[in-house]
DNA sequence: ATGCACCCTGTAGCAACTACAGGGTCAAGA
DNA sequence: TCTTGACCCTGTAGTTGCTACAGGGTGCAT
């Protein structure tokens, strides 16, 4: 198939596409006369997988690694769990920092009913770190 | 004050600080008669200010529109009320988001003790979007 | 006078794409 | 046959928000 289908059938941008075969995450394909890519069933199963992986947050990184073992099947498979472990605690971690965020955003939106700039507490907060209920 | 007295008391990278400057975030500071940054104390608090709004999420282009409006108190403060809730919208909805990957990715650690990576359920699960319980 | 901490400019790198510019290929319709 | 339009190619530059040099100047203490 050319490069066309494979985005559609992955719902991957072509350029990102081009993109990952330029970094060495897809192999390169094959080529016809007119130098087009034509892919196979294994390369729209890989890049089904990176786009997965990145989809739940895995960087390119990591993908590698993952890859890697996928092609290794006698490898051992602790290495797999170790990442996505380490990825699990980041995402934990980012989410009780954006709830941090967003209560002390909760605390200075929605007081501005047109008043002047000069009396606006959202300015104000943001000029005064000591305002904060919380630490960041 | 010199830069790197900036930096300390607002633990600011001096990189950062000149970046902002290149960008048009900070106003070009006197310099002294060796071309040294000079800085005074309205230089510290715009420079806390951005500091803040990017600890609180705030992409360079909200701040951009904050300090504009910071700058001119006489302004309707109905845009800086709009700016910050617009950014707790997308914050919410990240940490939805994040929620969900934690679900999905809690369901996949954890289940490899050693085994051939032939047989890993977290490879497996990557390159198999039908595994997943929920969407993304 | 020499070492060291500090400052300067300018450029390049990071992640993970995205967006062109400027060109080639191919099949269908007038 | 010619042309139109959809598709493909390479190569490069842009995005965000910094960070990290390289290669040099300044200022103060010993």
């Amino acid at each position: 198939m050319k490069i066309g289908e494979l985005s559609k059938s992955t719902g991957t941008n072509i350029e990102t596409i081009r993109y990952y075969e330029r970094i060495g995450l897809l192999p390169a394909p094959d080529r016809t006369a007119a130098n087009y890519r034509s892919y196979g069933n294994d390369h729209r199963e890989r890049l089904a997988f990176v786009r997965h992986s990145r989809e739940l947050g895995f960087t390119i990184q990591e993908i590698r690694s993952l890859l890697d073992l996928s092609d290794h099947p006698e490898r051992d498979c602790v290495e797999a769990d170790r990442i996505a472990t380490s990825h699990l605690v980041q995402i934990v971690a980012k989410i009780a920092q954006l709830e941090t965020l967003r209560d002390e955003l909760s605390g200075l939106v929605g007081r501005c009913r047109g008043g002047a700039a000069a009396d606006c507490r959202v300015i104000e907060a943001l000029g005064n770190h000591a305002m904060c209920n919380t630490r960041h």
